[in-house]
DNA sequence: ATGGGGGCCTGCCGGC
DNA sequence: TGCCGGCAGGCCCCCA
């Protein structure tokens, strides 16, 4: 699930649970995720504090009292479960283990981190927090959406000369750093604007439309995704998997929701992944 | 440089 | 019930 905003909400759900606590145990059930894990990770986790955790477009980033940070990515199906909290806003009693829990963090405040990722995409390394950027996975990131960076001005340059879709130049993390297919095909709807047409091609009107519904469609989510965890305390205790209720993703052949409109939504395919939108209201 | 496709993994769902 | 194909929210890497 983890686009930007669900990414957001994890760490809002995390913080609690573990700014200024220290890990006491950190227990590692593999080597590796979709990489290997840093040499002895369990080792440097043990005893540091977690001064704040970040994010940086899909990466959570934990700073740590040991002058490292923590970078956690949930790949495709990676949760973060938390248990067993004191302050009492998260699932009380610690869940049996399941299968694909990779790593489990012991907070000294009684708190319990699970990570879970069966498809095992997700990743966690460890670097010296004074050159958290210059990670190879952070380095070439684009600017986040919900920053001032990204602006009408700087999407048309980074589009011009682009004859790949605007799907997927919106998709390249280079450019826009956070967006996935979901967000991608929503931003596209709400503007307007064709997943087919070429990235060069989006005119100054349409570009001006979709950096502010860009900021809308995730804005729109991580609220969505606050309000989930106001409720977490009922829940099952997974955080970073809502209802959604999506206009376009997911609903191929239903009628659009454009009022007036009613024209089945379309799904096709656009390097290797699934696109949805309405062939009437978007161009 | 850019763009397209393959691959990494597991789980789930629908069809036969 | 079981098997099989297709599909999945990400992203690196290779090739043309």
């Amino acid at each position: 699930m983890p686009e930007l905003p669900e990414v957001e909400t994890v760490r809002r759900g995390l913080a609690p649970a573990m700014e200024g606590v220290v890990i006491a145990r950190a227990q590692v059930n593999r080597p590796d995720l979709r990489w290997p894990f840093p040499e002895r990770m369990a080792e440097r986790l043990t005893g540091a504090r977690v001064l704040m955790l970040r994010r940086r477009s899909k990466y959570i980033l934990a700073d740590l009292s040991t002058g490292e940070t923590l970078l956690i990515h949930l790949g495709m199906s990676g949760r973060m479960l938390v248990s067993g909290d004191p302050l009492g806003q998260f699932v009380h009693d610690h869940p049996a283990p399941e299968k694909h829990d990779h790593v489990v963090l012991e907070m000294a405040n009684g708190a319990r981190i699970t990570f879970n990722d069966p498809r095992r995409f997700g990743a966690m390394d460890l670097m010296p927090t004074d050159r958290a950027e210059a990670h190879p996975l952070l380095a070439a990131l684009g600017p986040e959406p919900l920053g001032n960076a990204f602006s009408e001005a700087y999407l048309v340059a980074r589009l011009a000369g682009r004859r790949t879709p605007i799907k997927a130049a919106l998709l390249d993390q280079k450019i826009v750093a956070g967006l996935g297919n979901i967000y991608v095909c929503e931003a596209l709807y709400r503007a307007r604007i064709s997943p087919v047409r070429k990235a060069a091609r989006l005119s100054a009107g349409r570009a001006a439309r979709l950096v502010p519904v860009i900021r809308d469609v995730l804005n729109d989510a991580i609220e969505a995704g606050g309000s989930s965890l106001k409720d977490y305390r009922r829940a099952d205790g997974e955080l970073g998997y809502f209802q959604h209720s999506f206009d376009v993703y997911g609903r191929e052949g239903q009628p659009c929701r454009t009022p007036g409109c009613g024209a089945p939504i379309r799904r096709i395919v656009q390097s290797g992944r699934s696109s949805f939108y309405c062939v009437k209201c978007q161009s």
